[in-house]
DNA sequence: AGCACGCCGACT
DNA sequence: GTCGGCGTGCTC
């Protein structure tokens, strides 16, 4: 059998360095053959062996003539006739990989669209559209169509073998591009293109104006309206010969019964078409919203603040109009023929702020988020990168976009956790890295936004690291709502609660209700009741991967696990002590639904949790329902305090502020007061005041009274103190490192270990642990952590960082070490 | 991340 | 006597 051509008969000259898509710590080197030196170019794909017969597409790093000491294999083809990233992205990756402790070719996997990274395991198959042609196809690619008509679906290594190891990229490429195969991706299978309605002439009346001007007299005198529709039809015709429907119907005012006539007089036709999501709306209708007063000066007051800051925070209260401020901001940047890239978390990528911006600016602006399929990803990669598409609109992914002219980013809800990646690696906080993205590599401009600031974005503003404009008026007419604190310990006592409700909280609802208002309440636990338990011996039902209480869920009649997805029928009697006392304790979104079915059967009630809209489109659905005010009364999880502007809420209720005060984390007062002042902002947004109220066991934790207040500066004031006191960010930096392996003792070894030599190389009362978690094992995995606290400079970040990567190798020689997984996290907020 | 090599336990 | 379990090391 022929050998791939993994070592060119041709002498080699250039060697390329490439990034493979792996968790390896270094890049490797190919050579480079004659013919593809002049092609061959950094940020290209390429297509390499590694491994005994692995293949990867990794992206050319460096092109150089510096022959390694060992033997190399040969780049097998290069896949771009263009470079897909530039020298920007990828010392970009380097410093997400070096700052993140994690490798370049992880940076690289987060930061291509999966359309973009092929390996060996894509499969291939017919492609729909092919017709069955094999006249232009070469003997290779015919060999490889005659094999899929037999087989259905081919993997690479059965390509690779009817190829003979010859150029399999190549030809695959080529069939592709003739569409005759279609590589199988998840995604690409869900994809359904968009089609939308486009009307036309009927075929008599296209070309011929007398024809035409009989069709017309046809319904002239029968129908005004249908008359007056064809004049516009006819009209937006000779602008642009694609007219949607929906653009007709705006233009004529037309409704989609007089368009029904029309073509059922056969006067017109619609056609469906294909359209590219990505130019889905037409142009800009470029309404200027005048700004107020108060907006205007506080725009003047921006540019004087990026007159000597990069980074500015844009401290404005929710529903003061910090929307239409970014608005301006990004125009300025536009006019330069700049790129913007506009960040928010993923759960408020609504329909309701992408609405409003293509509004503004119609197609240079692209929605890049989860939703996306392969192509689309792709498509907008390019546009990015071609500077074809100026604005982005995304999560924090989006920051890996190919950007070619930087100017600004936009973050808005700077202080949500969203922004922070968990897992898997890189790990990064997208606001930390944009803030590097713009001011280290783009000479960019930051505008962070919030209501409620994160603690160490406004210790910035204070240490004049940030600049900081201050917006504390909502705006128009809107004033902010009342906060009121119910003390549920008192009402309990008094007999005066019906379940999980105060009395102040029902009368609240039924007043709303009475007044036609909306009302959201907001319970930090989805499921029915958190656990189900014994009565008798106390012991609640443990999931059997995970060392957490199963959670109760009514609508399926079942336990399930939160952290690994695990789910079990109902036990009749106690595990452990076999007694039929099981009883459910805790309350949760699904609990608080049925309960207020009975004690408000009028309202009409929905829930908002992961447990609900996990569906695609369930979202959408349910934010569109409660707009439409077919819901009264909504009740959701963290959800709900994201950036949904509902103009007719009154009312919002926290049915518990103590779970989110009691949470063991630095951080639990900074999110709670985050949190409750974010739902408060869902308050009455237009002319009428809102009103909060907020049921509490222990009334007298200070963030209830400054959330009441709504009082950032005293919050901020006292929590800055508590992270000066207890060595906390942004005094100190946080890198948390977690150790896994499903033996209990092998973690707590390693963690050990890992410990005590890390105290040799640096300050050990920098070293904190190894501790247990709160939830010991996760997916039949144990865990421990080691918490590493460090003063903030930068040489000691370094210096630490190092020590972490050499004690890593170290364990690594040790026995039986080598199994346990250690993930770095690097300010794990 | 794969993948092969190699060293110890239960089986045709 | 082998099959195969996983722990270990290497991949340009």
């Amino acid at each position: 059998m022929e050998q791939p051509r993994l070592f060119s008969d041709t002498p080699i000259a250039y060697y390329a360095d490439v990034i493979l898509p792996l968790a390896l710590p270094q890049y490797y080197t190919y050579g480079l053959p004659a013919e593809y030196v002049a092609v061959a170019r950094v940020g290209m794909r390429v297509e390499v062996q590694f491994g005994k017969n692995r293949l990867y597409a990794a992206l050319v790093r460096r092109i150089h003539t510096d022959r390694p000491k060992y033997g190399t294999k040969t780049i097998l083809s290069v896949l771009d006739a263009e470079a897909i990233v530039g020298e920007t992205q990828l010392r970009f990756w380097e410093w997400v990989a070096s700052y993140y402790c994690c490798t370049v070719g992880e940076v690289m996997n987060a930061a291509l669209p999966s359309g973009l990274k092929l390996t060996s395991e894509t499969r291939l198959h017919l492609s729909p559209l092919f017709d069955g042609d094999l006249s232009n196809l070469t003997d290779d690619e015919y060999l490889i169509t005659e094999a899929l008509t037999i087989r259905n679906e081919l993997t690479m290594e059965e390509v690779q073998k009817i190829l003979n190891h010859r150029a399999t990229y190549a030809v695959i490429n080529a069939l592709l591009f003739k569409r005759v195969v279609r590589l199988k991706e998840e995604l690409q299978n869900k994809y359904k293109p968009l089609t939308a309605d486009f009307v036309q002439l009927a075929e008599p009346y296209r070309s011929d104006e007398t024809t035409l001007q009989y069709a017309f007299d046809k319904v002239v005198n029968r129908s005004l309206r249908q008359a007056e529709t064809l004049m516009a039809l006819i009209q937006l015709l000779r602008q642009n010969p694609q007219v949607r429907k929906s653009e007709l119907l705006t233009a004529a005012n037309a409704s989609p019964d007089t368009i029904k006539k029309l073509v059922e007089k056969k006067i017109i036709v619609l056609e469906k078409h294909p359209i590219s999501r990505l130019n889905s709306y037409t142009n800009p209708v470029n309404e200027n919203d005048e700004l107020s007063i108060t907006q205007q000066q506080t725009l003047a007051s921006l540019h004087h603040a990026f007159d000597s800051h990069p980074t500015v925070l844009l401290h404005g209260i929710t529903g003061s109009g910090k929307t239409q401020i970014y608005i301006e901001l990004i125009k300025k940047a536009l006019a330069n023929n700049h790129q913007v890239l506009y960040l928010l978390p993923e759960i408020a990528l609504t329909n309701q702020l992408t609405r409003r911006l293509q509004k503004v600016f119609g197609d240079d602006l692209v929605v890049y988020h989860s939703r996306l399929n392969n192509n689309e990803r792709v498509e907008l990669w390019q546009h990015i990168r071609n500077h074809t598409k100026k604005i982005v609109l995304g999560a924090r992914s989006a920051l890996f976009l190919p950007f070619a002219h930087l100017a600004l980013i936009v973050i808005d809800e700077e202080h949500d956790p969203s922004f922070k990646q968990q897992e898997p690696a890189p790990r990064y906080h997208a606001r930390d890295a944009a803030i590097y993205l713009a001011t280290q590599i783009h000479n960019a401009q930051v505008l962070l936004g919030s209501a409620t600031p994160s603690i160490e974005t406004y210790a910035n503003t204070q240490n004049n690291k940030y600049g900081l404009v201050t917006l504390s008026q909502r705006f128009g007419t809107a004033v902010l709502p009342s906060v009121q604190v119910v003390n549920i310990a008192d009402e309990h006592k008094r007999k005066a609660m019906q379940s999980h409700f105060s009395p102040q909280l029902l009368t609240a609802i039924r007043q709303t209700l009475e007044q036609k208002k909306q009302i959201i309440l907001f319970q930090n636990r989805r499921g029915y009741a958190p656990a189900y338990v014994c009565a008798a011996c106390q012991h609640a039902i443990q999931c059997i991967h995970c060392d957490v209480s199963l959670t109760h869920h009514k609508s399926t009649n079942n336990l399930r696990c939160h952290y690994c997805g695990y789910n079990t029928t109902l036990p009749p009697k106690c595990p452990a002590c076999g007694l039929p006392n099981l009883q459910l304790k805790g309350f949760g979104t699904e609990k608080v639904e049925d309960e207020l079915r009975e004690l408000i059967p009028q309202a009409r009630i929905a829930r908002m949790d992961w447990d609900t809209v996990s569906t695609k489109d369930g979202l959408q659905q349910l934010i569109a329902n409660f707009e439409d005010h077919k819901i009264d009364l909504l009740i959701g999880t963290q959800m709900v305090t994201k950036g949904l502007d509902f103009d007719n809420v009154h009312l919002v209720g926290i049915l518990s502020a103590d779970s989110l005060l009691q949470y063991p984390d630095f951080r639990a007062s900074e999110q709670a007061f985050q949190l409750m002042t974010q739902v408060s902002g869902r308050a009455g947004r237009k002319h009428t005041p809102g009103q909060v109220i907020i049921q509490a066991y222990n009334t007298t934790h200070p963030v209830l009274a400054e959330t009441i207040a709504n009082n950032y500066t005293a919050f901020y004031t006292r929590e800055i103190a508590e992270r000066h006191q207890f060595h906390y960010p942004p005094f100190y930096r946080l890198i948390s490192l977690q150790f896994q392996h499903p033996q209990q003792k092998t973690v707590a070894e390693a963690a050990t270990f890992f410990a005590n030599h890390l105290k040799t190389l640096i300050n050990p009362t920098h070293i904190l642990g190894p501790t247990t978690p709160t939830i010991p094992r996760i997916r039949t995995q144990y865990i421990q952590i080691i918490l590493i606290k460090i003063p903030r400079q930068n040489t000691l970040l370094h210096q630490t960082k190092q020590a972490i990567l050499d004690t890593q190798v170290h364990l690594a020689g040790q026995k039986g070490m080598t199994t346990v997984r250690i993930n770095i996290d690097v300010d794990p907020h």
